[in-house]
DNA sequence: CTGGATCCTAGACGATACTG
DNA sequence: CAGTATCGTCTAGGATCCAG
């Protein structure tokens, strides 16, 4: 990683997707399978309707989603990852096996 | 990733590292060699002092890094990675190829 | 069912001045 | 040199109500 240009460091574009609350878990329940709106909500405790549309229209923009509309009544709406958004599944592949080696360490047995 | 317990699922402990805008960049810098306070501030271009400490008290407490105090005037401290901090190498890695693969294919060429 | 519109809070971050 | 102490800013996130 070079030090010297922070804002075209490569590490800065992951950064920008991952640093949040909730996307990890968003692109995570979507590697999973696509998901309607109503099924995120229950797959995410506690995240608020609010917090959950800003989030995905933020991965959408940036090509890590595809939000499907069926023009039905009542509305059915689907989001599902893109090629580029399931290309991230080794980083969270990472980031899951990272966070158990840190508990066992530091939270040894119990 | 088990989406039933969100407090006991490793991705949170990793995510509670990481979720930071100067986080990774100062885990990376020690990553490469143990630094002083102010080879931090030369190498982390805009952090501040202030943000600089914070998160430094921060990543010791998580374990990560410790800090040595050399007992002489002027005062000398150097922060060093720890094993568990080490350990943490190949998640940045991670951080660092998909942020290279998502810009070659959202910026394509120039 | 999807999700827009408001209002509010906490916490990360930034800038500056000061100290052993 | 390595911080601490203040104060100000900004925004992700949370809570609630409303609409096609």
């Amino acid at each position: 990683m070079a030090n010297d240009n922070f804002n075209e460091c490569p590490v800065t574009y992951t950064l920008d997707i991952i640093n949040s609350r909730w996307r990890i878990f968003i692109i995570n329940a979507l590697l999973h399978d696509k998901q309607r709106n109503s099924e995120l909500l229950k797959l995410l405790p506690n995240i608020s309707q609010k917090v959950l549309t800003e989030n995905l229209r933020f991965l959408e923009e940036k090509k890590i989603i595809r939000r499907v509309v069926y023009p039905v009544m009542p509305p059915k709406v689907e989001y599902e990852l893109t090629e580029l958004g399931e290309s991230i599944r080794p980083l969270i592949n990472q980031i899951y096996e990272w966070g158990t080696k840190y508990k066992s360490e530091t939270q040894p047995e119990q």
